[in-house]
DNA sequence: ATCTATTTATAAAG
DNA sequence: TCTTTATAAATAGAT
């Protein structure tokens, strides 16, 4: 189809159909990712070279497809069979839980607004007024869980603020001793050691330390 | 690959990725058929649309070249198994149906708002984010809906004024014959009969009679 | 469904 | 098989 447009018809040349067979299957195991990825189509496709050599590509899986393939071909007559009463058993299991999926699978799009072809005006405001419904109790669950993790956060920075409260009241009688031994005119270089590495701690060091309690979804905002 | 460049990736809006599909799948097939025939290769190719329509070319049949797939993926035989390849495979594609069935079921009920307690912060916003989304589709198609059929109402109520225009010069035409004729003082039997059943058609009847269109949906207000 | 500007696919040649 | 290149086909976006 370049340099000269060709027949679709066998090549005969053994050369030239290896060569057109190695392109044109490339060519068409991309398409055929293509179009499972962009559609998300379910696909299987399975290519044997006249030499026998087998080339595949499914999309969720080849069993998964094959054997969807045969839910719907179940129509194609079981030739010699005599399926046992459990074959048959697990057969009609299958086709009726296809069918739920299928159902199923149907109201999921619609409630998604994918499939609102098929609907009647009545069956549109119901599911308006389903969304509604939906909509309210999912708010309500999201503003309850906001307002839990709210609280939480309230309660852990409430208890933090007694601990530095707690912790303040040390460091004020250390602070205390420690001023009392320079003024007894210790003056040693222990005395001087331990001053020095023990700063003052301000009041705003609150919000500074021990403050960091650290939002759970720091991403949303 | 035209007009502009796309990429490989689930294409969101919902037109549009049917409208690719069908391009695109139309084109899988043709590739399939052609190098099937220039180089004569076996090829099956199985695609189910998201909808779960299936579409399906085979070279030889479907059969054969699923058989012969088989044979290569030849797994360590089970000859001697107790159940059968065909029932094992009927189960577990039951168990990976009824999977299947559960989660639908469970997106379901969650779109719902019925099966909120397992879910986060950041899954209930998605949540609130997807129905929001459904919502405006649906609100959009109903809203379309509406449209359409007030459109549709107000042609029928046009046609039936102008059949009404006619009808009522129809009416004059034959008020005026039949008053010709009592003028030339034919006063016979058949004339007072023929005055008496025609009564005339006033203006206020046009909305009495032809204009009863009927609302489509009398219930939902 | 139809049109068309572009992108892809690919036949032929090296 | 890989590359190149001229050309045929496929198709995204618009209508």
């Amino acid at each position: 189809m370049t340099r000269k447009k060709i027949q679709i018809k066998r090549i005969d040349n053994t050369t030239a159909r290896q060569v057109t067979f190695s392109k044109r299957r490339k060519g068409l195991f991309k398409k055929a990712l293509e179009l499972s990825t962009l559609c998300d189509a379910e696909i299987a496709l399975i290519v044997f070279s006249a030499t026998g050599k087998l080339f595949d590509y499914a999309s969720p899986s080849m069993q998964e497809v094959i054997q969807k393939l045969d839910l719907h071909s179940e129509n194609i007559d079981k030739m010699d069979q005599r399926p046992s009463l459990e074959l048959q058993l697990e057969r009609s299991t299958c086709t009726l839980l296809n069918k739920q999926i299928v159902e199923k699978a149907r109201e999921l799009r619609r409630i998604k607004g994918e499939e609102l072809q098929g609907l009647g005006i009545e069956e549109l405001l119901e599911l308006e007024q389903m969304l509604d419904v939906s909509m309210s109790l999912v708010s309500k669950t999201k503003n309850n869980r906001f307002l839990e993790e709210i609280k939480a956060l309230e309660c852990k920075s409430a208890e933090l603020m007694d601990k530095n409260q707690q912790l303040k009241q040390v460091e004020n009688v250390f602070n205390a001793q420690t001023h009392n031994l320079l003024e007894q005119g210790q003056s040693s270089e222990l005395a001087t050691n331990i001053c020095s590495s023990a700063a003052p701690i301000q009041d705003s060091d609150i919000s500074n330390t021990s403050l960091k309690l650290g939002l759970p979804f720091p991403d949303l905002f």
